[in-house]
DNA sequence: GGCAAACTGAACACTCTGCTCAGGGAGGGG
DNA sequence: CCCCTCCCTGAGCAGAGTGTTCAGTTTGCC
């Protein structure tokens, strides 16, 4: 156990990857498309959400097919020290969906989703309305090339340790 | 059935939401601690994503605790008529976690992630230089306030039709 | 009043789960 | 070279959950 806390192995890759295409898939018919003992699955993914990369198989929810077919992204520029408060008061906008503090010309990154037009109209205003919020650039999402995704990286993960 | 395709009623949220709490709990045990009955956990299981609104249960992956633990963000301006080119040599980028076409000054929004700050020098670079990408402003996320989340729009979904 | 849709509660056979156990390499340290 | 530890294997067991089907009841609409 040289040092084993970075990182994940081939089987754990393999693993992850065949839960990623097929999530509904138990721990049997995992140890059997893997070619491993079921005991053997059971324990990785013991391990595996043990150390916090597993951190659980979350429902995957459709917002669009929700009725919240809009996306748009704001860079919020803040006063100075205010970032906690700022950020509490985004979190009480049930379509803020994200918020990221970053470096650069804004301070936060804010991804949120509405309706309609109208919608999102009244969203944006509650957003850059925030006490301590001093400049803000809005733009609307118009389609998604890449949905979020991690597969590319588990892939490495197995030809790296494969 | 006025008119059901878009939305969602108070049960449909409350089983997303307590799946959201516990994503492993089974239809059994979720049909108890909503006080119905089983199959009816069923069909609404399976009406849900008939309707593309439970698109499945994914395993999320903590690409921090994979020793990615560097997130940043880049907004590319792109060349006439070429988002879809640029959004196809971006997909070849494992780093590469997610992109949105926008409007405003950007054409894309990128979301990458690096294991250290020569990996991000390298995958930034990697980004930057792809045909076609004009401009582009890089911005490090320095930490994320609030993390994707769906639930208050769930919880809203409750007290809505509850 | 009558119909269609949805929920209930029960039953069936089948499968999977969590858990435990003994045994078999593979690698490191003495 | 042997020992010890770690990990994987394969097996077994009781218990629970799964998919499925059924008839009966409630609900809302025409």
């Amino acid at each position: 156990m040289t040092e084993e806390s970075p990182g994940i192995d081939d089987l754990d890759a393999r693993l992850l990857l065949l839960l990623t295409d097929e999530p509904r898939l138990g721990v049997l018919e995992c140890s059997r498309r893997l070619g491993v003992a079921r005991g053997t699955v059971q324990a990785r993914m013991d391990r595996l959400d043990r150390r916090g990369v597993l951190t659980g198989f979350p429902p995957a929810v459709d917002l669009a097919a929700m009725g919240y077919g809009l996306t748009a992204f704001a860079v919020l520029e803040i006063a100075q020290g205010k970032r906690g408060e700022v950020a509490t008061r985004l979190h009480a906008i049930p379509e803020v969906c994200e918020v990221h503090a970053t470096t650069g010309e804004g301070d936060l990154l804010v991804r949120m989703v509405a309706q309609n037009n109208a919608d999102l109209q009244r969203v944006i205003d509650r957003v850059v309305n925030v006490e301590w919020v001093r400049r803000t650039s809005t733009s609307i999402a118009l389609s998604t090339p890449i949905p979020p995704r991690v597969r590319p990286l588990l892939e490495r993960a197995v030809r790296q340790s494969g």
